[in-house]
Formats: structure tokens, C-alpha cells, sequence
RNA sequence: GGGCGAGUGGCGGAACGGUAGACGCGCCGGCCUUAGGAGCCGGUGGGAGAAAUCCUGUAGAGGUUCAAAUCCUCUCUCGCCCACCA
């Protein structure tokens, strides 16, 4: 028999497969099964062998649905738009569309490469027209809906990027792609009203077969708390100050009030001799870049406003400050401090010597008497007293009875509605016209798409690039027809990848996005495989846009991914790999040594799926190793069919491992079995079966041995086989005595237990010699132990 | 400060509460080969022993159980996420 020629087998079979459309996706499934990977933004560099794990493990799965009869939807596209070709074009001096015109290709060649199933005629670009299109179609229908809104706000800009970010997308005060410091900048912008679905997007995360994990990031992120709004009176004022606070209980501890910096009520209040202190307090603010204002240890710094409100209970006059640890973004942007019970509070009453009142004690019978002696405060929760008619209670019951009393609930949340004004060029442009008469419009459908023109000055200045772009900009209004211009920013790229996986059903659609006949094929997602990077902005986003479809009866689900699947990250040298890091693997030059089907075995076998994984690139040699063996088996297969046994076993255990994803541990099952297979030559049917069960993780070397079987049809036309538990007639019992190992014994599967009780005895009479014999567990087709004394 | 994970050989990692270390890498020994290797065979947690076998061992300390890497309590270490969020 020949050597293993694998890569003669995979460019012979990727060619068959492909003729012969193998992939080709049902037009009625029958049985529909979506398994979705998250898709790539075409890059320069290509891929590296950390997005190869996520393709073969999505790309295993796939097949494995395939041979149990499900039709299957296994696509893919390329999510184009953005900073990341754009970045790469003004570097190359070319034009994101150039760009994205040679990275795609390029990297649909090494998608190839590993093999997949994908259904290339289904392929979406979000950067064509043809796509984009319907990306603005869906923004007039958020906009129809009032869930698109323009509004004037303080927006984070980077000034690296030149171009205003999501809350998202700013991480430590930085911006998450660049690292730059983010601004603060008033402008006005195109938000989506993802807040209308807090509660939803909160609530259905129950019904999710997603990790725990991603659902605790976005339960998180979303940030529910539930509270009390209290009212404060300012004296000498009609003023009115609203607190939010979780913890009301707390309210006979309040000695002072804050205010964040930016509060509208600030100026109002503040006394004319604090004038000057609190202007140039809030200038100071101002300048302050998030980064600083956040940073740790930083002392607490804030300005009297002369100002004092009166406690709703106690009528005591509570002074009230201007601190910037005050942040107007969540609840009301003021606070009532109570420094005997509040950390944040209590280094602020030290730094400006404001007193403190304890009015909780523990009610685990720690001493308190550090908190009056002003070392620490106490923030749990305990028994109220100092609390006028309260005294006595436990918080628990306080915080509902004063919160009532003295305000109304309430529920906070950190989540903020989503900026999708971006001032870049390589985007989808948003579909609206300004007109000086009619105001706001919606382009009319039959003018979509807003094509982004091709020939703007694209260097990003602050200023979206369309609005230099007369023609682009100068346009009727869709209403009066008189002159009117155009909306110049473009959208965040992921309104794009917020609805792609619609798409999937229906791509070549040209008078609907997709259309509903397509979409209940198909939809919701069964599976969807990507990296954990991704848990909160387009999980949520994606969310919420299938949530506002659902609502204009676009779509008739809620949720679009009944199943999630985080594949773990790659790291080599113990960071992530990635290109700007420069330790990058790229498989190009192992699939050329190896051949993708080993590299695809390897990607499974680093350990578990879902688990950061540190590639080692020596190890390859294994699984390729394993797969010469195999090659050499399939040369020496037998006849005759002695006994299925093994095999059934086999199939068993290997379906159980697919089944819950450990590929890991299956792999490390069919390289086991192999061993034997030397030993003992499986007969032909015995190998047909095994390579089924190679066959979603080598699907080339699976396909080519199969039809040297004889076999005439693809092997994933083949029906998953069938597997069966314990079939072996003999089993190895564990014997122990006082729970110790000491022997084992072979015996048949259906022994009597006191035969095998006699024979596991005999094995360790010494043991049990000279001793009282207590008791005897017997697992069956386990274990027997001896308890003796 | 809060939340969530995870600690098992030289390394990646296996183990429905029931033979700890499957499988692979590496290493050691041997074989094939003119030679080389990313080829083949065997061995490989630590300790004692010629061997049978015995002792010991899953971050640490307790506990539950006939039996604990696995369940419970505390401690330590590492990782990730969130965070002046009221």
C-alpha cells in the first residue's frame, strides 16, 4: 500500500465534495439544524491557528448533525465593514474597498483550506451594496418603530480613531481598539433605544442554553438594582433633589448630600460666595479625562456649595457638595452619603472632617464601636438603631418600610442606549436626510441603498469624511423635494453583524432583507460557536435587534441563538495570540506539512473546547502520527466479522463525547483503539464504523478510506452509527478492603454477586486476615470493599 | 471593593463519589536505516525492593462517606470579568 498521501487526498476530495455539492444546503429541510460561527472581518494578516479552533470545532459539529440526518445550514461571511480595513487601507495607502477586495479572497482560500462545509453559495460580505442595503432598511425600521433616535450627549471620542465609541467600546476609560484615552465630547448622535428591552433582554436570558458565564456578563453589564428614589428638599429653595440608593435602610446615617459635578441642579443651589470654588471645581472636572477621574486611590476631592438640604425625617440641615466621585451617568447623578456605612462616603467625610453617624449595628455580634471610633465603616447589613421609628428593625425589613415612607421604589440599570453614529467612512451610511423645512427624514425604500461613494477622501479628521463629499451630501428632500442634505456619519459595524445571520437564509434576496418563508426554515440559530470576547456587545446587540424585528413582525422569534458555545482562547507564551502581539502560529505552513486534517485534530485535541489552551507546537506531530497509523490499519482490514463488541462500545462512548463537546476526550478515544487495531486488524465492517466516527474530526482521510472500502456514496451521507454500553462478557472488579486498592478481579458480566463476593475475597485473603469483617459494599459491575477492623 | 472560574506528573490534560494520571508531547531504552528524521517497538508520578509487592501522592487544613481529585467548611495561590454603579 502506498504511503499517506494527505494532501493528494484533500485538494482530490475538496474538489469532489465541491462538484458535487455536497454541502450544498437543503431548499426544505426536513430536519433543520443552524450551526452558526461567529464570521470574520477580513484581515491582511489571515488567519492564525487560534480562529482555525472555533471553525473545526463548529465545522466537527456540523457533520456530525449532517450524518444524523439533520439538514444542515453551515455558512459563512465576512463582516467588512470597519475600523480594521479601513486602518489597513490609510497604512497601505489604498482603499478599504481594494483592501477588503484582497483580504477576502485570501482568507475564503485558507477557510477552505480547513475543510469545512461551509455552503460558499451563501456567503454574505456586509460591505457590498447588496447587503448594506438591507442593513439601512433595518435602521428605518428601528427609526419607524421611534427605537432610532438623534440626540445631543456627551459621547466618548477617541481621538486616535477620530470617531465616537459605544459605552462598549471604551474599556478602562481607553478606547478598546486603540488604547488611546478617551474624550468627552457633546455632540449629537444616532442612538438605538436597546433600553426599551432592558427587562426582556434581562429576563430571557433564563431560557438560553448558553454558558453560565456570558449570561452573568450581560446580567451584569445590563445592571439591574433595585432601590429607593428619595426626595430632599434644599432649604431656601425650590430645588429638589432626588438620590437613588439600594440601601434606604441607611437614611438616619445620611450627613451630607452629593452631587455629581455635571448635575443640572448644582449651579441652581450653589451659594453666591461658593460660586467661584464651584466653577472652577467643575473646570477641573471637566479637563479630567475619564482615566484620571477613575483611577484607583485616587483621593476624594470635592467643593461645598453652601447649599443644605433638609433630612426628610430629622429635618436636619444637610450640607451639600459638589465631588466628581459622583458620576452622572447612573441614577440620578446624587446621593445621599452616609459615611458610618458607605466606603466611597466615608474616606470623603474624613478628607473634609464632615461627621459621621452609625445607625446599623451587625447583627452577628461584632463590636462596632471601630465605626463610631471613625477607622472603618460598616457595609452590611444588621440591625437598625439611631433610626427614629425604625429602631429596632433588620435592614431587610427597613429598606421596603423607609424607602416607601420617605420616596417610591425604583430600579436602576447601567445599561445605555446604543450609539451607532460612528464619523468614519468605511461604514454603512445612515439613511437619513435633513431637510430645513421638513426637518428629520427617512430615505424613501425605493432610494436605498445609500451608496457609500467610492471616491471620498476617507482620512478620518474628526468630521465624518462624507461631509466633504459634496455630491454625496447635497441631495431632495424625500418629502418637499426641496434641497435638503444627508445624514454623513456611518454606522457602527455592528448594526451590521446584528442581523447577518438572517441573511444566511435567504442571500440573494433582492426585494427583502430575507424573507419570512426562508427565515422559518432555518431560524432560531441551533448552535452558535465564537469566542468569549464577543459575550456582551453582539450577543446583546444581536438580541435587540432580533427583539425589535420580532416586534415590527419581521421575524417570529425572540431570541436568535438557542445556543451558544465559547471555543477558548489560543495563547502562546501565555498571552493571546495575535498579530500585533507577533506570536502568531500561522497554519498555512502546518497544513502544508501536515495537511489540515492533522492540524484539525490537533486544534481538538489541545485540550477542552470551551478551555484557553497554550499551543504547543511540537505536539502536532501526534495526531499526525495517529493518522499515519490509521492509514497503515486501513491496508491490513480483515474479512470476516468476529465479534462487534469493541466497536459497539466504541460508538458508544465517542457519540457521548460529541455529544457534550468534549472532542478532546473522543480523539483521545480513537487514538486509544487504534493501539489495538494494530494488535488485532479490525475486519471491514468493523473499520467502516470506525471511520464514521473519524470522520467529523478528518473528514478527508475518513472520505478516502471509506470509498477504498468499497463504499460508493460520501461517508456524511452515511448514517451515524448506532452504539451500545457494556457489552463486554468479562469486567474488571475493583477490590478494596477498608477502601484501599488491593486487587483486582476479572470476571464474567453476569456473575452472581456471591461468587463474585468469593472470588474478590480470595484475592485479598491476607488483607482480611486476623480481622473482624464489618461489612461488604458491592458496586455491581464495579467494586467490592471489604470494611474490616 | 464585587462577581465568576481554576489549582492533578517535566508539559497539555484524563477520571457517572468507586483502579488517579486515559490520550498526546517530552524524556529514557531498543529497532529499522549508508545517514537523518516529524519512522517503528517498549518504558516513564515519587519512594523502597531482584521480584511479588508495599508505602506515598490531586495547593494547604479540617469534615461527610464503606470509599473523596470529585461533596461541605476555612485558608492560600493564579486567572478572567466588572467597578467611585450609590
Amino acid at each position: 500500500m502506498d504511503r499517506y498521501n494527505q494532501h493528494g487526498i484533500e485538494k482530490k476530495w475538496r474538489e469532489i465534495w465541491e462538484k458535487e455539492k455536497l454541502y450544498h444546503t437543503a431548499k426544505d429541510p426536513k430536519k433543520k439544524y443552524y450551526c452558526l460561527d461567529m464570521f470574520p472581518y477580513p484581515s491582511g494578516d489571515g488567519l492564525h491557528v487560534g480562529h482555525w479552533r472555533g471553525y473545526v470545532l463548529s465545522d466537527m459539529w456540523a457533520r456530525y448533525q449532517k450524518m444524523n440526518g439533520y439538514d444542515v445550514l453551515h455558512p459563512i461571511g465576512f463582516d467588512a465593514f470597519g475600523l480594521p480595513a479601513e486602518n489597513a487601507a490609510i497604512k497601505r495607502k489604498s482603499h478599504p474597498r481594494k483592501f477588503t477586495a484582497q483580504a477576502i479572497p485570501r482568507m475564503r482560500e485558507q477557510l477552505k483550506q480547513i475543510g469545512t462545509m461551509y455552503d460558499w453559495e451563501r456567503e454574505v460580505v456586509t460591505s457590498e451594496p447588496s447587503y448594506y442595503k438591507w442593513t439601512q432598511k433595518i435602521f428605518l425600521e428601528l427609526f419607524k418603530q421611534g427605537l432610532a433616535y438623534r440626540k445631543n450627549a456627551l459621547v466618548n471620542w477617541c481621538p486616535t480613531d477620530q470617531t465616537v465609541l459605544a459605552n462598549e467600546q471604551v474599556v478602562e476609560g481607553k478606547c478598546e481598539r486603540c488604547g488611546a484615552v478617551i474624550e468627552k465630547q457633546e455632540r449629537e448622535q444616532w442612538f438605538f433605544k436597546i433600553t426599551n428591552y432592558t427587562e426582556e433582554l434581562l429576563a430571557d436570558l433564563e431560557k438560553l442554553n448558553w454558558p453560565e458565564r456570558v449570561k452573568t456578563l450581560q446580567r451584569n453589564w445590563i445592571g439591574k438594582s433595585e432601590g429607593a428614589l428619595l426626595s430632599f428638599a434644599v432649604e431656601g429653595s425650590s430645588e429638589k433633589i432626588d438620590v437613588f440608593t439600594t440601601r434606604p435602610d441607611t437614611l438616619f446615617g445620611c450627613t451630607y448630600l452629593v452631587l455629581a459635578p455635571e448635575h443640572p441642579a448644582a449651579e441652581k443651589i450653589t451659594s453666591t460666595e461658593h460660586k467661584k470654588e464651584f466653577e472652577a471645581y467643575r473646570k477641573t472636572t471637566n479637563a479630567l479625562s475619564e482615566v484620571e477621574r477613575i483611577a484607583e486611590k485616587r483621593e476624594k476631592t470635592g467643593v461645598h456649595t453652601g447649599a443644605f438640604a433638609l433630612h426628610p425625617a430629622t429635618k436636619e440641615k444637610l450640607p451639600i457638595f459638589v465631588a466628581d466621585y459622583v458620576v452622572m451617568g447612573y441614577g440620578t447623578g446624587a446621593i445621599m452619603a452616609v459615611p458610618a456605612h458607605d466606603q466611597r462616603d466615608f474616606a470623603f467625610a474624613k478628607q473634609y472632617n464632615i461627621p459621621l453617624k452609625t445607625t446599623i449595628k451587625p447583627d452577628d455580634g461584632r463590636d462596632d464601636s471601630k465605626i463610631r471610633a471613625l477607622e472603618e465603616c460598616f457595609t452590611g447589613k444588621g440591625i437598625l438603631y439611631n433610626s427614629g421609628d425604625f429602631t429596632g428593625l433588620t435592614s431587610d425589613q427597613a429598606i421596603e418600610k423607609i424607602g416607601k415612607k420617605y420616596g417610591a421604589p425604583s430600579i436602576r440599570y447601567k445599561l445605555r442606549d446604543w450609539l451607532i453614529s460612528r464619523q468614519r467612512y468605511w461604514g454603512a451610511p445612515i439613511p437619513i436626510v435633513y431637510c430645513d423645512k421638513c426637518g428629520i427624514q427617512a430615505v424613501s425604500e425605493k432610494d436605498l441603498p445609500v451608496l457609500l461613494p467610492e471616491d471620498s477622501d476617507f482620512k478620518p479628521t474628526g468630521e465624518s469624511p462624507l461631509a466633504r463629499h459634496p455630491t454625496f451630501t447635497n441631495t431632495i428632500c424625500p418629502n418637499c423635494d426641496g434641497s435638503a442634505r444627508r445624514e454623513t456619519d456611518t454606522m457602527d459595524t455592528f448594526v451590521d453583524s446584528s442581523w447577518y445571520f438572517l441573511r444566511y437564509t435567504d442571500p440573494h434576496n433582492t426585494k427583502e432583507a430575507f424573507s419570512q418563508k426562508e427565515l422559518n426554515k432555518w431560524l432560531p440559530v441551533d448552535m452558535y460557536v465564537g469566542g468569549i470576547e464577543h459575550a456582551i456587545l453582539h450577543l446583546l446587540y444581536a438580541r435587540f435587534v432580533t427583539k425589535a424585528l420580532a416586534d415590527a413582525k419581521l421575524v417570529g422569534f425572540r431570541e436568535p441563538f438557542t445556543r451558544l458555545y465559547n471555543i477558548g482562547i489560543v495563547h502562546l507564551d501565555g498571552a493571546k495570540m495575535s498579530k500585533s502581539r507577533g506570536n502568531v502560529v500561522n497554519p498555512d505552513e502546518l497544513v502544508a506539512h501536515f495537511g489540515s486534517d492533522t492540524l484539525r485534530g490537533y486544534e481538538l485535541f489541545l485540550g477542552p473546547a470551551d478551555r484557553d489552551v497554550e499551543w504547543n507546537p511540537r505536539a502536532v506531530a501526534g495526531i499526525h502520527r495517529f493518522l499515519e497509523r490509521v492509514w497503515e490499519i486501513s491496508g491490513n482490514v480483515r474479512d470476516r466479522t468476529d465479534s462487534l463488541e469493541r466497536t459497539k462500545e466504541l460508538i458508544f462512548e465517542i457519540t457521548r463525547e460529541i455529544e457534550a463537546l468534549r472532542p478532546n476526550t473522543a480523539l483521545a478515544r480513537l487514538m486509544a483503539i487504534s493501539h489495538d487495531y494494530v494488535q488485532t486488524p479490525p475486519s471491514k465492517e468493523e473499520f467502516a464504523f470506525y471511520l464514521q466516527l473519524m470522520a467529523p474530526f478528518f473528514p478527508h482521510l475518513a472520505e478516502d478510506l471509506w470509498h477504498t472500502l468499497g463504499k460508493k456514496d460520501s461517508i456524511f451521507s452515511s448514517a451515524w452509527p448506532q452504539g451500545e454500553e457494556h457489552l463486554g462478557k468479562r469486567v474488571t472488579i475493583v477490590v478494596q478492603v477498608n477502601g484501599k486498592l488491593r486487587a483486582t478481579v476479572d470476571v464474567p458480566r453476569d456473575v452472581a454477586r456471591e461468587d463474585l463476593q468469593q472470588s474478590a475475597r480470595t484475592a485479598v485473603e491476607h488483607h482480611i486476615q486476623g480481622k473482624s469483617l464489618k461489612k461488604v459494599i458491592v458496586v455491581d459491575g464495579r467494586l467490592v470493599n471489604f470494611v474490616v477492623q
